[in-house]
DNA sequence: AATGAATGAGAATTCATTCAT
DNA sequence: AATGAATGAATTCTCATTCAT
């Protein structure tokens, strides 16, 4: 399931599937830690514990390891929303819907170190590259789905767009809330207020109505 | 005046300072379609139509070829800001407002390509680096001068931290918006609705009161 | 147990020590042979039968091939000069003495061609290099050893100059007889001339007391 | 006289043979700092006050500017050599003799500071260099007709081998006590004792009849 | 499977030398 | 003659990837 096709060799032992799974929370680190480009594959197999010849049998290149970090990060965020993304969300206040989504997000960068790295990986620059991508639009259908059944009148097209921008927003304001070591809470109070105030203009009247059906 | 004491060789002719500003170009332009780390000084000398050796007289390093770009940017950007920011904007609407200051920054996003490459650039990824702090904090001084004069009861720290949280706001948006080879229009629109929502917030009294003030 | 802290990799396998000495011979040849400004690490390397990759597995540049080179050569003198320093040196002759010490040294010197090379290695050629000093020191303290045992009178400061002061005189000599293919002997006779007329002008009286206790 | 078939310009005008000799100076200077290999031209045409390309006018390559610089010293050793070295050298006491001709070469060292760094040049390590060989030879063809004049009964082959190694010595010797920043008297001392050792013992017979003689 | 030594293409940077002005 | 900008071959060093053990 989890086994992607990248993989050169599909670990038929437990030991192959740790070294997987060490080699890509290793990667995870030092893309953290120096960045994409600058890490190297030997600081990674040096960190899992591994040889480097052994992370080749398991990964053909440094770029096919964040690609499946990547779909590891993408994995667990539709598994986390799939958690949060019931029935009941429908029913909360929009404050409280979105601190049913920017929350958890906010804890996953904590504990996940690696995903901000890949976000900024900047292979090309001008166009998003496409881990990036796959992370933004991973996170974009999971909540556009819940601004369609929260706001009915709204068109696919624009709860996509509406959830790209703001999940490219609350990417790019978690980075700087996470600048220093520690998050500054400030700024994800000022985050969740911006959204707000951004989807309560989107959808006033839908959100009015709620409100006052309550 | 612009002149950095990271030249190596200070151009005392007029075809130096020419050349200068064709490394400067060059450099944009392959940082913005390969970024930073993937640029080669190689390449940077053959778009600008030099000699590698020539690239080296001027700079030392690739890394100040960034700096130096970025502190073209930071410059033109306080410039392009000095220009905006001028009496008159406190009369202005919030809208409007918001106009004067977006506009302008998409076009000068268009017409001067690199400027994202460097704002991507992850040295060190989890904390921004020193030249995309550099970028933000220059706008970041000029918006927050702005709200203290429309707003006055706000105080300074939290001025510039709204500013921070809308100029990274707005350059994460202006990245997605340019994601295409043109600009989506549409996203440009969300953006000024999301600045316009997040400050109308912030700012409701103050707001409230400007617009029965009229 | 000569591995220096300088290596890159220790060279776990027995393999990864012949490469090192591999590369140091090597070094040693091509130093000989054009200089050390003038080789070049891909020359070294090629002379190695090494992949330019492996040398810098081991040595972080070309400055520290010479230093480790230059260990080991003092390694292998102290080492030589330990053998053939011992107790009995006290009772031969001037002149037997002087051929202890210079013939091995000459031939040594024919058998490990670099050596010189590095002697006149001149970083900073108006004061002598770390190298060459560490050379000269390391001659000129095992011979000061000598000079206290068979002259008890000398202090340790003048026996250390003289030693000095012969060991230059003898690297210097040994380079003008080495000049050609072939080593000049006439060259080295004087040179064992000259050293036993220096000391026994310096240590007149006590020589002379050695010459009568007979 | 003095014009060198290696320059490519006769400096018709007084201003080109000014600059000449600014730039040999300077070589000599630069190469006194930093040695032969890391001196660069652009190095030396600054010390002199002039532009790279004039330097190149009067000198086709580096070499050729070590070389007359070298030239030029060989010139004035001999000019120097050729007032001491008279008729009533011959007259003279052996630690006369010596001092003489020492006295003036260490002067000349330390006024002349580009020599040392020439006399280590080590292009091609094993043999000496032909610059080094040039000055070697200048000086031992001068004290060898002294040693004939002096020692009748030695013959010219092994006049000329003395005269080499007496002058290799001092070169060394010098080296050894221009080490810091200052010269180290004692070393001058010592290497008089040794030259005067050594020619003694050499020609013995003869300098006995000299004392005799007198 | 695992290991880590070996490989070499490729990148940054220097500097002797040329040449247009 | 003088100037200094321009040139690019040559060098050092890195690191993704392979391969022998």
């Amino acid at each position: 399931m989890t086994q992607s096709t990248s993989m050169r060799r599909l670990p038929k032992q437990a030991r192959g599937e740790e070294r997987v799974a060490a080699i890509l929370q290793a990667a995870a680190l030092v893309f953290h830690e120096v960045g994409f480009d600058a890490a190297t594959t030997n600081m990674i197999a040096q960190r899992a514990n591994t040889a480097i010849g052994s992370l080749y049998d398991f990964f053909p290149n440094k770029e096919t390891i964040a690609r499946r970090l990547n779909e590891q990060f993408c994995e667990d965020l539709r598994v986390l929303f799939d958690a949060i993304l019931t029935d009941k969300l429908v029913h909360l206040s929009l404050p409280q819907l979105i601190d049913c989504i920017i929350d958890p997000l906010v804890h996953y960068h904590q504990t996940h170190p690696g995903m901000l790295a890949l976000w900024l990986k900047s292979q090309d620059a001008s166009r998003l590259s496409a881990i990036k991508r796959d992370l933004l639009e991973t996170l974009a259908h999971k909540t556009a789905s819940i601004f369609l059944l929260r706001y009915p009148h709204c068109d696919e097209a624009s709860a996509l767009r509406s959830s790209r921008i703001c999940m490219q927003t609350v990417q790019a304001l978690i980075i700087l809330a996470t600048d220093g070591a520690q998050v500054d809470k400030k700024i994800i109070v000022d985050l969740k207020i911006m959204i707000r105030a951004y989807l309560q203009t989107l959808f006033a009247s839908e959100e009015a109505s709620r409100e006052s059906g309550k």
